[in-house]
DNA sequence: ATTTGACATTAACCTAGGTTAATTTCTATG
DNA sequence: CATAGAAATTAACCTAGGTTAATGTCAAAT
């Protein structure tokens, strides 16, 4: 990871860690949660725009999100980028069980992020000690092949305006458990380059789109703010389910 | 699932099963499989376009496909349709452990399928008393991402005969282990409306652009059997990493 | 052998979104 | 507060791929 990277000196223990009431470990018992705080090896928080790996490299590290935003993106042979998802507080990152295999797209931070690190030899170990965490991961695992579905059909057969209401009220949609006191405004660090390379467009058709949508009084989107101005048009808009996208489990 | 489905008298013992070699239980020890066969409720075979289960709707089986071709899919309200994946023989088919939540896709067979049938309530069960399933589980489900953020790149940001191509040496590596006496031909059961829904292009584009693919002697469709004439110009062309692509455990 | 419906093919035309490039804010830093 | 680099905005023009619609081919069913 990169050099500027600094590991914290106070450790939150996992029982007080609060992503714990968005994440995985949700529905484990205090005894389990503890067990599981051994296999972990840290805290560091990250400045924005930092590296945590890249695409083709070998990295021996998982990490839950604590605070901040991570993108997962890939690069092509002819330079332009395909970014796959955004990684928020409470979500795991870099989830690729086999160690020796290199990551198949690299990870960065938007904003200022903290994360809770594990070493990846540890993850065995504890599926084999405490399979209640092995059955967790899949569930979340499976719900993030959910959410690239929907990205899927998002870029592959949906037009611009769409796909903006879609990202926007994703995104939304997984930001205000964070932030319960957020009305419709959040802080939305993508540029409109960021958002043209996840939904597939160029960035001067996004700035288009966005005028568009703003011109309707659908949403505002300015200096890393973004505003739900319309939430029912703009979820009939983006043909929006919200169940698809949550990263907790479904009651 | 479907009423013309039968049920098939013989059931093949799990420590024979030809897929073994292909998919979850390859590295399980004999033992392990032994007890992982009592969870199975029982083997089907569907004929070609038969609906397994519905997006919207709650389904409480989990399959493996034994052979034959199986595509996910989502509809849009307004009736167009995304292809997900293709799932093959080996591989796992609606991994989705909430049994509660509805399915956010529809699967379906492309040819006459053998499904290997779970009940979705043995699950967790499983995964409590075989903690090596719960972890070879997640293995793949990890892969069944990688895949799909390929697919990601594939539309967001490639143009159509690299999309094709794409999708062309995609299944052509997938198919192959299979079919190990297979020369460049495979079998390939989509309609060019089936292969436009992947990946996000109209059949009448597809059709073009596998003209073009045909005139440079690049691939040859015709008849449901794909051959690939030039695989080197076809892998760079799509920008092709087997690496992201197999289901295999590597190495 | 004929019908039927699904699938493939092609042509003519059109548009959503891409490209290029210039100009205008921001924002971080000295 | 001045400056530089990053990000946003806009306009003019262009093209990859979409749309519509007609025709051809094939395989299953009678």
């Amino acid at each position: 990871m990169n050099t500027r990277a600094k590991k914290t000196n106070h450790q939150t223990p996992c029982t007080l860690c609060p992503v714990r009431q968005l994440g995985i470990f949700q529905r484990l018992p205090e005894a389990e949660v503890i067990k599981v705080q051994q296999y972990r090896s840290g805290q560091c928080v990250l400045p924005a725009k930092t590296l945590i790996y890249r695409q083709g490299e070998v990295h021996n590290h998982l990490y839950t999100v604590f605070t901040g935003w991570v993108m997962l993106y890939k690069t092509l042979s002819n330079g332009s980028r395909q970014i796959l998802r955004y990684v928020l507080a409470g979500d795991f990152l870099s989830f690729q069980p086999d160690a020796r295999v290199p990551m198949t797209h690299s990870a960065q931070t938007l904003t200022e992020t903290t994360l809770c690190v594990f070493p990846r030899q540890n993850l065995m170990q504890l599926f084999n000690e405490h399979p209640e965490v092995a059955a967790q991961i899949t569930l979340i695992t499976a719900r993030d092949i959910t959410l690239s579905y929907e990205y899927l059909v998002n870029i592959g057969r949906k037009n611009a305006r769409e796909r903006l209401a879609f990202l926007f009220l994703e995104i939304y949609h997984r930001v205000l458990p964070q932030f319960p006191e957020t009305g419709n405004t959040i802080i939305f660090p993508l540029t409109q380059e960021d958002i043209a390379d996840t939904v597939g467009l160029t960035l001067v058709h996004v700035n288009r789109t966005l005028r568009s949508l703003r011109e309707e009084g659908l949403v505002q989107l300015s200096h890393h703010k973004l505003t739900i101005l319309d939430y029912p048009r703009l979820v009939s808009l983006a043909g929006f389910n919200l169940q698809n996208i949550m990263n907790q489990p479904l009651l």
